[in-house]
DNA sequence: AGAATGATCCTCT
DNA sequence: GAGGATCATTCTC
């Protein structure tokens, strides 16, 4: 294949992801999903990427080519799914942090403790989400969901199992705004998100207000 | 060896 | 909106 558009500088990988297919072949099925908002890390400058301060045993992936997943726990039971960018020696990644399911929307429910999608049975068994789309809007969420574990750290993310389709269409309506959920180098407008989508994490008014015309 | 810190999620008010 | 869960990783002593 041409050459990934994964080695693109590293905000621009996180704009191109918008509209990108994650997908995941798993024993038990296919899963796939639309990525509607990511988040850049790019180190050095940036104090809230985990190599801000030099490599690690975990974030060792992130020094490495890009391309790959960088997997790792958050708060002890969370796995996030970041996409390493930029050259070997440079730490830099893209958090993936909300997909729209597309394919094996009901293996991803069962593999978040829900109920089947469309399936109103109340056994009592599992949490029932509030909303209809609190599947994959969330790192964690998303990574429960298409089963994505740490054995996943390093792997090659254009081929099997996990791998990501490029978007190719017309230019989608973006939205730019601050990371979530970081203490650090809280004022880079380093996360992006597909307008108007229902699976969005968090979503900014005063950003959509302020981009009203902008068409990313 | 001990303490602090999270790129979060869920529940309850 | 606020707080607890829960533990790997990292920093500090």
């Amino acid at each position: 294949m041409a050459e990934s558009f994964l080695t693109l500088p590293t905000l621009e990988v996180a704009r191109a992801l918008i509209g990108a297919m994650l997908v995941h072949e798993t024993p038990r099925g296919r899963l796939s999903g639309r990525i509607v908002e990511t988040e850049a890390y790019l180190s050095p400058g940036d104090d809230a990427c985990h190599a801000y301060r030099g490599e690690t045993p975990r974030n060792r992936v992130m020094f490495g080519p890009p391309g790959r997943a960088y997997v790792y726990i958050s708060y002890g039971l969370h796995y996030m799914l970041n996409v390493v960018t930029e050259a070997p020696g440079v730490a830099a990644a893209v958090l993936i942090r909300a997909i729209e399911p597309l394919e094996g929307s009901d293996l991803m429910a069962a593999n978040r403790g829900l109920a089947p999608l469309g399936a109103m049975a109340g056994s009592g068994a599992g949490y029932q989400p509030s909303r209809p789309h609190n599947l994959t809007n969330g790192p964690g969420r998303l990574c429960q969901a298409m089963g994505i574990g740490a054995e996943l750290n390093g792997t090659d993310l254009t081929r099997p199992p996990l791998y990501i389709r490029p978007y190719q269409g017309e230019a989608l309506p973006l939205v730019q705004t601050t990371r979530i959920g970081i203490t650090r180098s809280v004022e880079l407008p380093w996360r992006f998100y597909l307008r108007g989508n229902r699976d969005v994490s968090v979503r900014d008014r005063t950003a959509e207000r302020a981009q009203a015309s902008a068409i990313g």
